[in-house]
DNA sequence: TTAAAAAAAGATAAAAAGGTCTTTTATTAT
DNA sequence: ATAATAAAAGACCTTTTTATCTTTTTTTAA
């Protein structure tokens, strides 16, 4: 569904969102490490979204990565639409390039909905708000955090 | 969502399933054509299917594809897990390998009905009852019949 | 029985995704 | 000031996906 970049990305800004502030920044180490993905390939995909200004950080010593308040407010499309491009769930399963309710292609009011609805679902949280829910739920997001 | 190859070979397949039948086989050419898609590459992709039982051909003049009767009962879905493997719906939205509902990632109960809802619908209706029901309803695998 | 038609098979090529390594720049603590 | 730290930037490599080209095999109709 999603490349493997995005994933990472996703995976990483909630990290940050749950255990980074301003005054206690974290690394690509770190993050890396705990959610097991490779630390250069992740360091690109860091900077990507540092550019985007999906999240924030500062160089050198105490510096590395957290969400000041308006990354906090972002949300997961946000980062789907950086990494993947928002036509990941916009364009038609198919592949048509002129696929609408007018002209659908076969499966279109199958898939439709279900676009709309996960959309909707990945736009209407904040990064924030996702973070509270996780920490309350005790979701995990990666694989150390199984007891 | 789906790669490339898997979206032609579903339609290419629906588009046989229309206009081909034992007596009027249709070739590859007619196909590319037909869905604006390369002669090679959809060629190997026809090889494929055929290979997997999806469809049938002969060489020869005369010859191309079409669908036998027990092609006809296949879905959709045998296609997608032929093209592009069946983890492209069952696999952990995030990317997690440990991710059920006893570890759920933060986003396994979001995506996870329309995982299954989607699924189904891919497999609960026989590539030939699909068929039909595009004939009955006037949906378009090309951009061609958009008149 | 031979020529033409059409798929099968296999080798090759280009582009994108995934991943690595090295150098540069900025920051902070000593 | 300087050394250490950590991100930024950029060049590079590998694998997979997408696509092409050529040769071989099968089939049919004249």
């Amino acid at each position: 569904m999603l490349s493997t970049g995005c994933k990472y990305a996703i995976r990483s800004v909630l990290y940050i969102a749950l255990n980074a502030s301003e005054e206690k920044k974290i690394g690509v180490k770190e993050v890396s490490e705990v959610l097991e993905v490779p630390f250069p390939f992740l360091a690109k995909l860091m900077q990507q979204l540092t550019k985007a200004k999906l999240i924030s950080s500062t160089k050198g010593p105490k510096g590395g990565f957290y969400l000041n308040e308006q990354d906090q407010s972002r949300n997961v499309l946000d980062i789907i639409n950086l990494m993947d491009g928002i036509d990941k769930f916009q364009g038609c399963f198919l592949g048509l390039s002129k696929c609408d309710p007018a002209n659908p292609c076969p499966v279109h009011f199958t898939v439709a909905p279900f676009k709309e609805e996960i959309m909707g679902k990945f736009r209407d949280k904040s990064i924030m708000e996702f973070a509270a829910e996780i920490r309350l739920t005790g979701r995990h997001i990666t694989l150390k955090d199984i007891v």
